[in-house]
DNA sequence: TCAATAATTCAAATATAGTTGAACCATTGA
DNA sequence: TCAATGGTTCAACTATATTTGAATTATTGA
């Protein structure tokens, strides 16, 4: 993960408006929802919506399929651990023993086939 | 973790200035940095360094130390793992077998005595 | 005591982000 | 075919964040 990357999408998540559609995601897991179920679930005006999709979706957090006329967006969660790795990465440099965070070898993402980068 | 202090963490690392500056205190772990030595290590005004080590330590991502006219900052990284497990509550919820989100009980933090929280 | 050093606060300026309604494009089903 | 539906784009506006230099506070060492 480039630095530039990590912080879009720490820009991604930094408004309530946009970490409400993350965390609604993160919770939907593979189902995901289509952009008017998000707009009805959070009330938001679709203009503004799609606004944060955009923004969300451009910075990899999100992912969006076409379905007819809808499209159905989901969280990236494999791209959550990658940032979470860069995060940490080097940390407590030269003294693992007094660092409290777990650690795992960078890109990689435990068990789950299904979320495959998908951005 | 309350969704306020979520989006005010993610603010604190939404900025390129920012996330140099955590990243950096990360690597040093408990050992920290004094003000004057991350604005010469980032090559950073003083005045500017002070806005953005004002916000992030208000926010809780960083603690602040006095050491005679020196001020020592260090990274809060208990915060962070309280951060990574609110934003991957309920992950995938209700189908735990397609969720690639490692996950831990709320608000614990694995090994190490050496980071509880201090802000 | 007092000049030097470390860092912060303040106010003014610039830059960037968020919101909105109107107009638009694509898909569907009658 | 074409009106209805789902969603996005655009342009204008509002709001918020970042940067800077000057002034300020606190600590130290001569």
């Amino acid at each position: 993960m480039r630095k530039i990357s990590a912080v879009t999408l720490f820009e991604s998540l930094a408004s309530g408006v946009r970490l409400d559609i993350y965390r609604l995601l993160v919770r939907k897991g593979l189902e995901g929802r289509v952009a008017g179920d998000i707009a009805a679930a959070l009330d938001l005006p679709p203009t503004n919506l799609s606004f944060h999709l955009k923004a969300m979706t451009q910075a990899g957090l999100l992912t969006v399929e076409q379905e007819g006329r809808f499209q159905r967006y989901r969280a990236n969660l494999a791209l959550m651990q990658d940032l979470i790795a860069y995060l940490t990465e080097e940390c407590c440099a030269g003294n693992p023993e007094q660092c409290a965070v777990p650690r795992r070898a960078k890109g990689t993402v435990p068990r789950t086939p299904s979320t495959a980068k998908t951005a």
